[in-house]
DNA sequence: ATAATTAGTGATCAAGCGATAAACAATTCG
DNA sequence: CGAATTGTTTATCGCTTGATCACTAATTAT
């Protein structure tokens, strides 16, 4: 039972931070923990990263699940833009180029190892939040391009999006987003070129959308990057 | 401390099992168990859902973790069929038909609660199974039917897919993938009509691979249901 | 400088966890 | 029948968890 002898306790100069300085602190790191480990993951673990003890966590939060509602909150609002609605809508410019820039940042946003594992958590656990999310993907972004491809294919822009529409747009959206899952989350070899990817699924998506809902829209084509 | 009098033991007639059957029984209902409260699920209220003690577990499974493995194998095995490879190479079918005979059947497997929460959880883990069904998918899937759209188009079947081919692929894949976690996950609204949305997919991914691939694949395009 | 305030720590609690061992009871075998 | 076997339960262990409280020490106010 020798103890180490240690002259004066090793401890490691407390610093005191002010209050919002360690709160923003707190949360940052605890979104990559709880990122990594699941929400499962141990109040004691998260101090240790963050070099404090674990009682300190309770000072700025009542709760672990106070916490990781903050957690969500700064998740889920970090990447929202509200330039990108401006974006879509702005008919002087060809809405290929409008898509691809469109998506191009949109992913740069959400294409993360923390947002995404964040997002699929949350969804896991069915928070208001995340239907709260995919409600904006649906009102903001997916029924603004349906109305926009009308536009291009000459149809009328007044009505709802049909069901079909938006199913098919979900799709086109979904298959992206499922880019981000298996480069992130299930770290599989990926074409890298992302905008390349972008690029094919519009060429995909804008060519399929007039065959399908009406006449064909017209649009040119992004150059094809050498194939084979 | 007045204890109620209870003349015998309140005991629901312990009922014995044959191993086999108590086998596949927990590993049934641990599955079901584990995909609604995640990996995280105590084995006490597992037990409890089985109608039986907690110890009796570690007679059938000498840990939790070797009990989730079970789980794993059983849901990742159990969709696999062995007819898919040959139905999507039958070229005496119109290849519209065999891919939308394959979705329907193939999300007819998969699009459920059950399987899409098992493999979200087991994905976010980084398991190998995981990381397996995704090679099954890219090889036995994803492989077979750009082949069948190259020949379609009348291109050169014999190179293996580009990756540009294999990423419009799996943006494809993936966009009816994410259709089944927005309706088993999210719980979302989501266009009733599988069949129809499989079609719709189909009808994009297939004009689209035409355009951006070769020279337009030509066929003939399923009667669209009312829209609008 | 001294007092008041408050960020941060050490010790600890009650509850829950996975797992084990011994007792019990339903079945099977001689 | 009685004995042996084995499926099932009761009781419990050691550990980890989220959370609390009294105390220490760095900062701020007087």
């Amino acid at each position: 039972m020798s103890r180490k002898a240690s002259p004066r306790p090793v401890r490691v100069k407390q610093k005191r931070l002010a209050p919002d300085d360690r709160r923003k602190e707190f949360v940052a790191k605890a979104t990559e923990f709880f990122a990594e480990e699941g929400f499962g993951g141990g109040t004691r673990d998260l101090a240790r990263r963050l070099g404090v003890t674990q009682p300190l966590l309770y000072r700025y939060f009542p709760s672990k699940d106070d916490l990781i509602k903050e957690v969500y909150r700064t998740v889920y609002l970090e990447p929202l833009n509200n330039g990108w609605e401006k974006l879509l809508a702005d008919r002087s410019r060809p809405i290929r180029d409008r898509l691809q820039e469109f998506y191009s940042a949109y992913t740069e946003a959400i294409f993360t190892r923390k947002w995404l594992r964040i997002y699929l958590y949350s969804g896991l656990k069915g928070l208001d939040i995340n239907r709260w999310y995919v409600g904006v993907v649906r009102d903001k972004i997916l029924t603004r391009i349906i109305r926009e491809c009308r536009h291009e294919a000459g149809l009328s822009v007044q009505s709802k999006p049909t069901a079909a529409e938006l199913e098919t747009a979900w799709v086109f959206h979904g298959g992206i987003f499922y880019y981000g899952i298996r480069k992130y989350i299930y770290e599989s070899v990926v074409l890298e070129d992302k905008e390349q990817m972008i690029s094919d699924a519009l060429d995909v998506y804008l060519a399929g959308f007039g065959r399908v809902f009406g006449t064909a829209v017209r649009t040119q084509r992004a150059p094809v990057k050498a194939v084979g």
